[in-house]
DNA sequence: GCGTTTTGTTTCAAATAATGAAACTCGGTT
DNA sequence: AACCGAGTTTCATTATTTGAAACAAAACGC
């Protein structure tokens, strides 16, 4: 589940807790936590405290409670602003959505999962971290198909092994061999599409952004529901989403975003 | 600077490397951060290196340079969810910037700093990410002065002397002697107002949000620009103001409360 | 009330991981 | 070809982490 077995020393095991306490997505006890980690007692309970005081994890004395601490979103406003594609995509999906009408994602590649980076919603506009920070599985989601099916292939076969092809809806990829067969699909039309395959109702048109030595960078879609249309209609908003996704990777390049992992 | 409240081992020493990184603000060389480090190279460099490997810092092979990493904004997302006033505020919120049609931010205190963590233009509507995670001086800010005016008074004295006292405008409080004094008043008449002290022709009103026991847990602000309105005209929203954050005081009481298990 | 269980905290010797001076590699420069 | 600076590795020393066990403090049962 919050993977990172990656033995990284004691700053590693650290940051594994951070993990778990995230994962819980509500505030926590120490217990509870106790009870799924490989740490024994007195080892988890010096990290979270170590945490605690470092501001990394919020601690409620009164229901005695650990939640994620408030410095992380002081850090994570750095690392919005400078190493995701956000801070340079936003001018060109706020053109798209308000030509399209529908939400438009903005997805990038975080060890192996996809992380939402910025959404836009012609109604509600950008909704940023309530929904940037999201999670989302790869091999059920537009942006994460086409992402995947971009990378280089050594980081690839480490991403598709990572993959828990939990069965969302009849639609979703139940293992690695249909999936890989549609990435190379997806790699040689250069789109990708989500046939309710993560949420019934739910249909998405992806695009990988590329830099200019082809590499993924990330990805966009248009995601929109059923009831209004259908998988051909969105087609017809590809040139316009493969265009937006063209600026942005040139962009980027001029801009300084760090490649994949 | 990017403070070390007392050594947290390892753990400790690694945040605090977070912490220079985010503090450049931009892509930043090993070099760069020896050049500003207490810690000798080997040590730096394996922090920098874990950290990588850890994905809270992101390195970019071509630039040589690093950057705060992605999942730092997956960590950000539960953070902002669970230990933040904004996810209870933002109904209220929002509500509050229709009915003026000013620019509100939500703040909250981070060890010392004052934190933004939401914002809310009637034009732009919520614009997290962008600025939230923000981080601005206590002592020239609305949301700052009436944050410290009723932090317990220990932690007030602690804060005050962390304070820098730049001299951002000639506005701008120069010592720690005129803002205590100002803070004995902003106490007393539960309002802080900013006339034009951390960036020219930019006031704003602040109330606190205070929660059953009268501690602070953050506060909100009413910002706008000296052409359209004075501090007389702002100060008219100064009612709506304070129910407001009352309301949201309230609210983040009640709330926390794990839902359902 | 008074034992009992559960949950959270501290101790301390042993095990381990972090440390940093020095040495090395690799580009680029003179 | 010697030099320089940035980045990386080595390795003996040192300091930190580790976890079994013991302890304290609530929460529970009766």
């Amino acid at each position: 589940m919050y993977d990172a077995p990656h033995s990284d020393g004691t700053v590693g095991k650290a940051m594994q807790v951070l993990d778990q306490v995230a994962s819980f997505e509500r505030p926590v006890r120490f217990s509870e936590l106790l009870a799924n980690s490989p740490f024994p007692k007195p080892t988890l309970y010096r990290f979270v405290q170590t945490l605690t005081n470092q501001g990394m994890l919020a601690f409620d004395a009164e229901r005695q409670t650990y939640s994620m601490g408030l410095r992380l979103v002081r850090l994570a406003h750095a690392a919005w602003r400078h190493s995701s594609l956000a801070s340079v995509a936003r001018p060109f999906i706020e053109a798209l959505a308000e030509e399209i009408g529908e939400a438009i994602h903005l997805a990038q590649i975080d060890n192996g999962h996809v992380l939402f980076v910025d959404k836009y919603k012609a109604t509600d506009k950008f909704d940023t971290l309530a929904q940037a920070g999201k999670i989302a599985p790869g091999y059920c989601t537009g942006v994460g198909k086409v992402i995947l099916a971009f990378m280089p292939e050594r980081a690839q076969k480490r991403a598709l092994e990572e993959q828990s092809f939990v069965a969302y809806t009849p639609n979703t990829h139940r293992n690695q061999k249909t999936l890989a067969a549609e990435l190379l699909t997806i790699r040689d039309a250069r789109v990708a599409y989500d046939r309710e395959e993560h949420q019934l109702g739910i249909i998405s048109i992806a695009c990988p952004i590329l830099n200019g030595q082809e590499q993924v960078v990330g990805a966009l879609s248009i995601a929109t529901s059923t009831n209004r249309y259908g998988i051909d209609e969105l087609n017809k908003h590809w040139p316009a989403l493969r265009d937006t996704a063209n600026s942005i990777g040139a962009q980027a390049e001029l801009w300084q975003v760090p490649i994949w992992s």
